[in-house]
RNA sequence: GGUGAAGUAGCUCAGACGGUUAGAGCGAAGGAUUCAUAACCCUUAGGUCGGCGGUUCGACUCCGCCCUUCACCA
């Protein structure tokens, strides 16, 4: 065991005017992964964040909401946090920038730059509303682009040609806000002489553990030269005033990072901690920021220049991720594919797609897809099939056999050892984030467990009694072997870990903890610790997301790919229907299946040309099998036939059902109406 | 436009400090099995490693150019 680090970790803090996304979700995750890791070996690791509750578009937004900012910060900060618990993000604490801690430190901040000389006060023209009483940022000004005439566009910039240029280029402006013509007017704005900073900044780019392309990329903001940073904005303005100038405010990027100290300070006065050894220059504690790419600059170089300035400690590193693409492309609300964290939780659970971003997230600045169906694969191919599988198959034998008891000894303690000697590798894979490396040499291992379990065969054994205790070796081989798995993947799947832990035995495993194989202890009483994730649930939550398109004056053009209808179901042609051969059937047999409380084993008759075939239906709740002989009903009969363990079904019966959960389900096989004779075509 | 990143099996990605038959997972196909949540296990997949040149005894791996995609431009 290393000796015990003292590491503080943030991640940005979202930004309180709007919900949270998964785009979101995947920073806050990447961020408690690692600090789940650190904590499972032992380190202190503390994990702060705050919502982001300054600015211009917060005030409209409450403005136009009829409530005061404070009054939306702390809605939206209900509903941010409801969030982030429910897919269990551990932050040790969780603050906001409209705190008293951050007034403290932003003015103390501040003032030390103040002194230190690196703030600068002169005139700026801005656009000016006149209607609405305000200055506007360049975002609220439109207008159509100078150099390409596209419409519609932002007062810093052209999305349609790149072009960059100022506001009062922009050909026939207008004000987001009012609708007016913006005027120009001057204002004493205050910079931050950000070039004070260059030796220190390049210092601190080549001292620490920058990503490479981070790296890179600062390069380039150096060699174009270090541009003096506007700190400030005029009233209104809903944020901190700045102590010395009257009416002017802190812009909201100036106290926004400074919320992360804040938030830290507010946890260190509740635990009555120190916080200035955290935050001391020199200081042997670690601070890493995660942030996503879009906000690089402001955490690589007016973030450590403040600190630096105002005389804090700077980060050991920012770990820059890429952003999140939805089904490949990007997250779009016509689409569906905007998908707020919310709507996720309602409608899949959380866990899942913890695992799924982690196994897609390595250390570098790469976009992440989403893609859906791989999602729901891949979750349940590893999870359930895979990692569950491996407790499940064996807690049967231990239950039944064994009174839930583990044997003494290991029959495999090489195959023990053999785990416990990629624990390095994998420890390796997390601390540098490559989390998608880290779950590949895991499941790796789930596989070997799984084909130890398979080449022991324990099922067989079990049949002769004299051998039981091979059985029980077997095993308790294999519950110690998941038992290190979950041991490795509690910083994934912390809800999962917690029940398997009980499983166990009760014990909160720690990364130490697996050197000793669990023996001659009893197990708890196995349930089932993940299920399987139905694809319906996500053609539901797409619908649910989906905002409806603006209509179209162009007609509808034929197209071969699946379009979506309202309810998110895919619309299919004529075609797709005539593919399907629908035939009317006559139930010629129906009999329970030994084994299953769920399946009616069905022999239809479907007329002469296809005769008779065998189908299993899943109907066994609502129907007993005399009531279904002789009746008619509808078959879906070129279905691939499927294998099942009971034997070959060869088609599918149609039925209507209630998707309830309660398990009382209502099932309805349908019926044509009198006259219909079996092998009838449906059309 | 500038800059950066990337283009490897159907999909998502590893890897390659230049050197025998380029890997994994998922999907797909075949087989075995029946302990396990219609779960598992085994085998198979023949991809000119974006294109064209160059360096080299030898390049997917180095260099140049081109194409495509994505991102950033305070």
């Amino acid at each position: 065991m290393t000796a015990k680090r003292r590491i503080l970790v943030t991640s940005a803090l979202p930004y309180a005017n709007g919900p949270l996304h998964l785009g979101h979700m995947v920073e806050t995750i990447q961020t408690d992964i690692w600090v789940r890791f650190q904590k499972l070996r032992g380190h202190e690791c503390m994990y702060v964040c705050a919502d982001d509750t300054h600015g211009t578009p917060i005030m409209l937004r409450a403005q136009s909401e009829g409530i005061t900012p404070e009054q939306l910060i702390a809605r939206v900060a209900l509903e941010h946090k409801a969030d982030l618990d429910a897919f269990n993000i551990g932050f040790d604490n969780y603050h906001s920038t409209h705190s008293e801690e951050n007034r403290e430190l932003t003015y103390r901040a501040y003032e030390a730059l103040e002194r230190g000389g690196h703030i600068e006060r002169r005139m700026v023209r801005q656009a000016y509303d006149e209607k609405a009483e305000m200055f506007l940022p360049d975002r609220f000004v439109k207008g159509t682009c100078p150099r390409c005439n596209a419409a519609n566009q932002y007062g810093d910039s052209c999305e349609n040609c790149g072009a960059t240029y100022s506001t009062n280029e922009l050909i026939d402006p207008v004000s987001v806000v009012s609708g007016s013509t913006p005027v120009e007017r001057e204002s004493e704005h205050l910079f931050f002489k950000l070039a004070n900073f260059e030796t220190m900044l390049r210092e601190w780019t080549h001292s620490g553990t920058l990503q490479q392309a981070v790296t890179n990329k600062l390069e380039e903001w150096f060699s174009t030269g270090l541009k003096d940073w506007d700190i400030s904005r005029d009233a209104p303005y809903f944020g901190f005033e700045i102590p010395d100038a009257p009416g002017k405010y802190f812009y909201v990027w100036l106290d926004a990072p400074i919320g992360y100290m804040a938030s830290f300070l507010n946890l260190c006065r509740e635990h009555g901690w120190g916080f200035e050894a955290w935050w001391k220059p020199g200081s042997p504690t670690e601070l890493y920021h995660f942030i996503g790419k879009d906000i690089l600059y402001f955490h690589s170089l007016f973030w450590p220049a403040v600190l630096h300035g105002a005389g804090f400690r700077t980060p050991n590193a920012v770990f820059v991720h890429g952003f999140l693409t939805i089904n490949g492309e990007k997250m779009s609300k016509s689409r569906g594919t905007f998908i707020t964290a919310s709507s996720w939780r309602e409608h899949l659970p959380t866990e899942p797609l913890r695992y799924f971003f982690a196994s897609r997230l390595g250390s570098g600045l790469d976009d992440l897809d989403l893609g859906l169906h791989d999602f729901v694969t891949k979750v349940n191919s590893d999870i359930v099939g895979k990692l569950v599988n491996i407790a499940s198959r064996c807690s049967g034998f231990l239950a039944r056999n064994f009174d839930n008891r583990l044997a003494i000894k290991l029959p495999e303690p090489d195959l023990y050892e053999e785990f416990l000697h990629k624990l390095p590798s994998i420890a390796e894979s997390y601390e540098q984030r490559d989390y998608a490396g880290a779950l590949r040499e895991i499941m790796a291992l789930a596989d070997r467990a799984n084909l130890y379990i398979d080449q022991q065969k324990p099922w067989l054994l079990a049949k002769n009694p004299e051998r039981a205790n091979e059985v029980h070796g077997v095993c308790t081989q294999a519950i110690n072997l998941f038992r290190i798995l979950i041991m490795l993947l509690k910083p994934v799947l912390p809800e999962l870990a917690g029940k398997a832990e009980v499983f166990l035995g009760g014990h909160e495993l720690a990364w130490e903890d697996v050197q000793r194989p669990l023996l001659g202890s009893k197990v708890n009483h196995y349930e089932a610790l993940a299920t399987r994730i139905d694809p319906a649930a996500i053609s539901a939550l797409i619908a649910a997301n989906q905002q409806p398109q603006i209509a179209s004056t162009q007609p509808a053009t034929v197209n071969t790919s699946a379009t979506t209808n309202a309810i998110g179901m895919s619309e299919a042609t004529i075609d797709d229907f005539a593919k399907l051969d629908l035939r009317i059937a006559k139930i010629i047999n129906a009999e329970h299946v030994e084994g299953t409380d769920k399946l009616l084993k069905l022999t239809v008759d479907i007329g002469p040309e296809l005769g008779t075939r065998t189908i299993f239906a899943g109907i066994r709740a609502a129907y007993e099998p005399h009531q279904l002989i002789d009746r008619l009903t509808l078959v879906f009969a070129n279905l691939t036939p499927r294998k099942m363990r009971f034997g070959l079904s060869e088609g599918m019966v149609l039925a209507a059902g209630s998707d309830a959960t309660d398990g009382d389900k209502k099932i309805f096989i349908l019926s044509p109406d009198s006259g219909a004779i079996a092998g009838m075509k449906v059309k």
